[in-house]
DNA sequence: CCGTCATTTCATGAAATCACGAAATGACGA
DNA sequence: TCGTCATTTCGTGATTTCATGAAATGACGG
């Protein structure tokens, strides 16, 4: 059988497009990607210092924008570095697209 | 020229992309686009009753799509229909796609 | 004109998001 | 082990969304 007893109620779209989504749905993170263009890669201080805004602040948009699917991220010492993950965010348009082709 | 004087500061993205990933970002309005599947339209008033909503909550849920470029509207009468507005959702797709190109 | 029906607008509370500074965590190098 | 630096987590108010019911708007039919 392809599905269980109770049949979960799936998410809409899913879950992760829902990440997606909210991630994005933001003018300040909106920005905060534009910092990542042609593959750069910046610390979390340094993003905070180029959007005028806290770190902490910083933290939290970016680990949001990486729950996301926007953003990975890599720790070199004490600095965590992130980048644009260009295959995650390629998936989520498509998983977008299915979900708008499928209902409408 | 190209640009004015004072070179407004534009948005990011651009405005309608930002609407549309805000009409978007929210589950109650993901499952209020499920019910124009296959071109379907309905009226407010059957969109509030299938969602288990009251009217004047679907009325908005509405307009905020129909703002986001995902849904058209017609009156007929006293009643107005909405359906899933295709060309519109192409567009968005595509600035949006054009805007994570562009900054990644 | 009036009354009615469908929708929209408005005002309201509840809940979620947002940005912040302070404190906690983790990872070095001395 | 300490002290420091970068980040994360936590607790806090301010702002924004969210859903609701009541009132206002608009469009008919009589």
């Amino acid at each position: 059988m392809a599905t269980a007893t109770t049949d979960p109620a799936p998410p809409v779209p899913d879950e992760a497009t829902g990440r997606f989504l909210k991630a994005l749905a933001s003018e300040a993170r909106q920005q905060a990607m534009l910092l990542f263009a042609d593959g750069a890669e910046l610390s979390v201080g340094e993003a905070a210092q180029r959007l005028g805004i806290g770190q902490s602040t910083a933290s939290q948009q970016l680990a949001q924008l990486k729950d996301g699917g926007l953003l990975t991220s890599r720790r070199e010492a004490k600095t965590v570095f992130y980048r644009a993950d260009k295959e995650r965010i390629g998936s989520a348009l498509d998983r977008l697209r299915g979900f708008l082709d499928g209902c409408c």
